[in-house]
RNA sequence: GCCGAUGUAGCUCAGUUGGCCAGAGCUACUGAUUUGUAAUCAGUGGGUCGGGGGUUCGAAUCCCUCCAUCGGCUCCA
C-alpha cells in the first residue's frame, strides 16, 4: 500500500497510508480531537472528515469553532429535521435544506397540510431522538440515472428537477438512519454530535425564489453540541430583542403608528424631531462646508415627468396611485360635476364608507371620457432636481452643481416589507444630486464616499459593507437602459475610484439602479436583518431623458452626468438604526432631552430653577423633575429614560453654587460649579 | 402580495373546558410625605377585549371576514 504526505496548517508534514481519513489521522494525534472533527479541509476543499484521502495534501481539521464546521453542523442538522419530518409526516417532499448565518432551513412540500407552532415541538423531541441514536453520514456517488430513479419512485418532483440540473459524475447522497438526501454535502461524522435542538419558526418560501413557482414551508432552525451553547444563544436573542428600535422608540417616545394614519407612516414625537433636526443639522453643516446648495421641492408631481424620468414603467407598482383630475382644458361648462349636488348628499345622514365610495365612483364615472391630469405623490427627489437644474441656462463654470434636499418621498411598499422605521411607506431622504462633466466625476464620487466615511466615525459605525451594484447585460432594454457602452464605462469608473481610494467593497452584478451602478452601504438590524444604510448611485440615463445640458468652455452643448447619494439614507431608517446601535443610550448631540435636574427638596426648586435657565440659554434640552418623590425614584426615572446627564441639587449645591453630576449608566462624578458644567455640556452638545 | 403566528387599560401581562358588573403591576391623576444617587405610602381614574358579522340562553373565549403587527419569502429607485 502507498503512502501518502500530509501537510498540517503549521508545517508539519507526516506520512499516512493512502486511504486514510482525516478523522483516522485526528485520532492518531489524540482522541480528543478526534471527538471535536466534524470536518476537514484538504487541498483548501471543505469534506467530509470519513472521506478517504489518496494523494498528498494540506490538511486542516474543522471543529465547532470553525465557520466551515458550523456551517456543515447545522447542514447535517437540517437533513437530522428531515429525517424526522418524513417519519412525522410521511410524503413529505424535500426542496433545499442548507445551512445559514444562525443554523439552517429546510423548504419541504406538506401536500396541502399544515403545520404549526404546536408541530415544532414535535419534532424538536424526534430530532433529539434520532440525534441519539448515533447514526453516522454516509456518503455515496451515484449516478443520474439511478439518482433519478430513486427520487422519482419516492415521488419527490423538487429532487428530480435539482438532480436534472446536475451532470454525470457529480451526484452524491448522504444517508444517515433511514433517510437518504441528493445532498452535494459535506456532513459530519454522526448525529450524535447534535445535543440541543431548537426550531425557530415557519415561513413560506418560494421554490428556487421565484414568486410565480409553488410556495414550500420553510422550517427554520438552529443546533448546538451542547445544551448551554443553545441556552447562551437564546439569550442572546433576548438581548437584541431589548436593543430592538420598535421597543426604545416607543418607550423614550421617538415615534409612533397609528392605523389612522396609515400602515408604514411613522409619526415623529418631539423627541424624533429633534433627533431629526440634530441629523440634519449635521447633514448642513458637512454639506454647506463640501459645497452643496439646498433646495425645495413639492411632494407631486405630474405624470409627464416620470414618463420623462423613466421611472413609472419600471416603478409604477411601488408608488402610490396617482391622484386624477380634470384637466384644465376642459371648459367649465363641460364639467358633469355639480358640487352642490355630491355636497347635499354628503352631508346627508351618517357618513359611511359605502357613501364615500358612491361619490368618489361618480366623479369618477363623470370624468371618464374627459382629459385627464394625472399627479404622483413622489417616491424620489431626482427627477425634480433635475428641473432645478434646468431651470437655469448652465455652463461648466456651474458644475459641479451639488443640490441636497431632504424631501419626503412616499413608496407604496409591499404590505409584508414593512418594519419598523426601517421600511416605511413615507420617508425623508437625506438626498443629493451632483451634476458633473466625465472629468470630475472620478473626484466627485470619491468626495461622496469620504463623506460616508466621515459621518460613519462620527457614529461609529464600523459594521458595515460597502456593495457595488453592476448591470447584467442581458437584461438591457429591460430592467436597465439600453447604453451598453454607457455601463461599461461608469462601472468601470466606479470601479476605479473604489480601488484607488482602498475601499474595500464586494460586487454584486445585476443589482444595479436602471439608470446606472451603485454603491450601497449595507447593515444589519438588531434581529440580523440586512438594510441599505446609505446610497450612492451614478446616472448617465436620467440627465439624457430629461434633456439636461451645459455649455463647454468650447461653446458646445454637453449632458452631464448625474450622481445620486443619501448618505444617511432615510431618516427614518437611519434613526431605527441609531436607536439599536446606541441601544437608545444617545450621545449628548443627539440625545432628544440632554439634562435632568433634580432638587433632593422643595426647599431647592428655586435654585434648580436658576440652573435650568443657565442651560436653556445656551440651548440646552433641560427638564426639572421637581415632582415630591425621593431622590433615588426621581434618578431612577431619569436613567429609564437615558436622560445622559443629571444634576442633583441640594443644600450642599446650593450653597456653594454648585451642582452633583451623575452621568447615565455610568453614577456619581461629583461636585462641580454650575458654570463650569454648562461651559463643558454646551461643548459636548455641539453639532460634530 | 404569499406562508405562519399574534392582537385584552398608555406599557408589560393574567383571564382554566364559553357562565356573576374583565383582573394585576407599572404609568397617569389626587393627597400625605420633604426625602442625598435606580422604585415612599394611600386613594382615584382608565378597557367598543383590533373592527365587522355569525353560532349560542350566554362570547375576550368557538366560526367567518376585514384591519394592523410580528417571523420569514418575494420586493427594495
Amino acid at each position: 500500500m502507498s503512502s501518502i504526505k500530509i501537510t498540517f496548517p503549521d508545517g508539519n508534514i507526516r506520512e499516512y497510508p493512502a486511504g486514510t481519513t482525516a478523522l483516522d489521522i485526528a485520532k492518531s494525534i489524540s482522541e480528543g480531537l478526534a471527538r471535536k472533527v466534524l470536518v476537514a479541509k484538504v487541498n483548501g476543499e471543505v469534506r467530509d472528515a470519513f472521506r478517504p484521502i489518496n494523494e498528498d495534501a494540506t490538511l486542516q481539521l474543522l471543529s465547532w469553532e470553525d465557520k466551515d464546521g458550523q456551517a456543515a453542523f447545522w447542514h447535517s442538522s437540517a437533513h437530522l429535521m428531515a429525517e424526522a419530518l418524513e417519519s412525522l409526516f410521511p410524503g413529505v417532499k424535500f426542496g433545499y435544506g442548507p445551512p445559514v448565518e444562525n443554523g439552517f432551513y429546510y423548504d419541504v412540500d406538506l401536500g396541502g397540510r399544515k403545520i404549526g407552532d404546536e408541530d415544532l415541538a414535535k419534532l424538536e423531541k424526534k430530532m433529539t431522538e434520532l440525534a441519539a441514536q448515533n447514526n453516522a453520514y454516509v456518503r455515496k456517488e451515484i449516478s443520474k440515472k439511478d439518482a433519478l430513479d430513486y427520487f422519482g419512485k419516492k415521488g419527490d418532483e423538487y429532487k428530480v428537477e435539482t438532480i436534472n440540473e446536475l451532470n454525470e459524475g457529480e451526484i452524491t447522497f448522504y444517508q444517515q438512519g433511514n433517510f437518504t438526501d441528493l445532498c452535494r454535502g459535506p456532513h459530519i461524522p454522526n448525529t450524535g454530535f447534535i445535543k440541543a435542538v431548537k426550531l425557530t419558526n415557519i415561513a413560506g418560501a418560494y421554490w428556487k425564489g421565484n414568486e410565480n413557482n409553488k410556495q414550500l414551508t420553510r422550517i427554520y432552525g438552529v443546533t448546538f453540541p451542547k445544551q448551554k451553547e443553545l441556552d447562551d444563544y437564546l439569550k442572546m436573542l433576548e438581548e437584541a430583542k431589548k436593543r430592538d428600535h420598535r421597543k426604545i422608540g416607543k418607550e423614550l417616545e421617538i415615534f409612533a403608528f397609528d392605523d389612522d394614519v396609515g400602515p408604514g407612516m411613522p409619526l415623529w414625537l418631539p423627541n424624533g424631531a429633534i433627533i431629526i433636526e440634530q441629523l440634519e443639522a449635521l447633514a448642513k453643516k458637512t454639506e454647506e462646508a463640501a459645497g452643496y446648495h439646498r433646495v425645495k421641492t413639492p411632494h407631486i408631481a405630474r405624470e409627464s415627468m416620470y414618463l420623462k424620468s423613466g421611472h413609472l414603467p419600471y416603478y409604477a407598482e411601488s408608488m402610490f396611485p396617482p391622484m386624477s383630475l380634470l384637466a384644465e382644458s376642459v371648459k367649465k361648462a363641460e364639467r358633469p360635476i355639480n358640487k352642490e349636488e355630491i355636497k347635499k348628499e354628503l352631508f346627508a345622514g351618517d357618513l359611511t364608507p359605502e357613501k364615500i365610495d358612491a361619490v368618489f365612483d361618480q366623479l369618477l364615472k363623470a370624468r371618464e371620457d374627459l382629459p385627464q391630469d394625472r399627479y404622483y405623490l413622489k417616491s424620489m427627489n431626482c427627477p425634480h432636481h433635475h428641473k432645478i437644474f434646468d431651470a437655469v441656462p448652465r455652463s461648466y463654470k456651474d458644475l459641479p452643481l451639488r443640490l441636497a434636499e431632504y424631501g419626503t418621498c412616499y413608496r407604496y411598499e409591499q404590505s409584508g416589507e414593512l418594519f419598523g422605521l426601517m421600511r416605511v411607506r413615507s420617508l425623508n431622504m437625506n438626498d443629493a444630486h451632483i451634476y458633473c462633466t466625465e472629468e470630475q466625476f472620478a473626484s466627485e464620487f470619491r468626495a461622496v464616499n469620504d463623506m460616508y466615511l466621515r459621518y460613519f466615525k462620527i457614529f461609529g459605525i464600523d459594521k458595515y459593507v460597502m456593495r457595488f451594484s453592476t448591470h447584467a447585460p442581458e437584461k438591457l432594454g429591460q430592467k436597465y437602459v439600453n447604453e451598453p457602452e454607457l455601463w461599461k464605462k461608469t462601472e468601470d469608473m466606479v470601479r476605479r475610484v473604489l480601488i484607488d481610494a482602498q475601499i474595500p467593497y464586494i460586487e454584486v452584478p445585476d443589482e444595479a439602479a436602471f439608470y446606472g451602478p451603485k454603491i450601497d452601504v449595507q447593515i444589519w438590524s438588531v434581529i440580523g436583518r440586512e438594510f441599505t444604510l446609505a446610497t450612492n448611485q451614478v446616472d448617465f440615463a436620467q440627465p439624457l431623458r430629461f434633456g439636461l445640458t451645459y455649455t463647454t468652455r468650447n461653446n458646445q452643448t454637453e449632458t452631464p452626468i448625474c450622481i445620486h447619494r443619501a448618505p444617511l439614507g432615510t431618516h427614518e431608517r437611519f434613526i431605527g438604526f441609531l436607536i439599536e446601535h446606541y441601544a437608545g443610550n444617545f450621545p449628548v448631540w443627539l440625545s432628544p432631552r440632554q439634562v435632568s435636574i433634580l432638587p433632593i427638596a422643595d426647599r431647592h426648586v428655586e435654585y434648580a430653577k436658576s440652573v435650568m435657565e443657565k442651560l436653556k440659554a445656551q440651548r440646552i434640552r433641560v427638564m426639572l423633575d421637581d415632582t415630591s418623590e425621593k431622590i433615588g425614584k426621581k434618578i431612577r426615572d431619569a436613567e429609564v429614560k437615558k436622560i445622559p446627564y443629571m444634576l442633583v441639587i441640594g443644600d450642599k449645591e446650593q450653597q456653594e453654587g454648585k451642582v452633583s453630576v451623575r452621568k447615565h449608566g455610568e453614577g456619581d462624578k461629583g461636585q462641580i460649579a454650575v458654570d463650569d458644567f454648562v461651559l463643558a455640556l454646551s461643548q459636548e452638545a455641539a453639532i460634530p
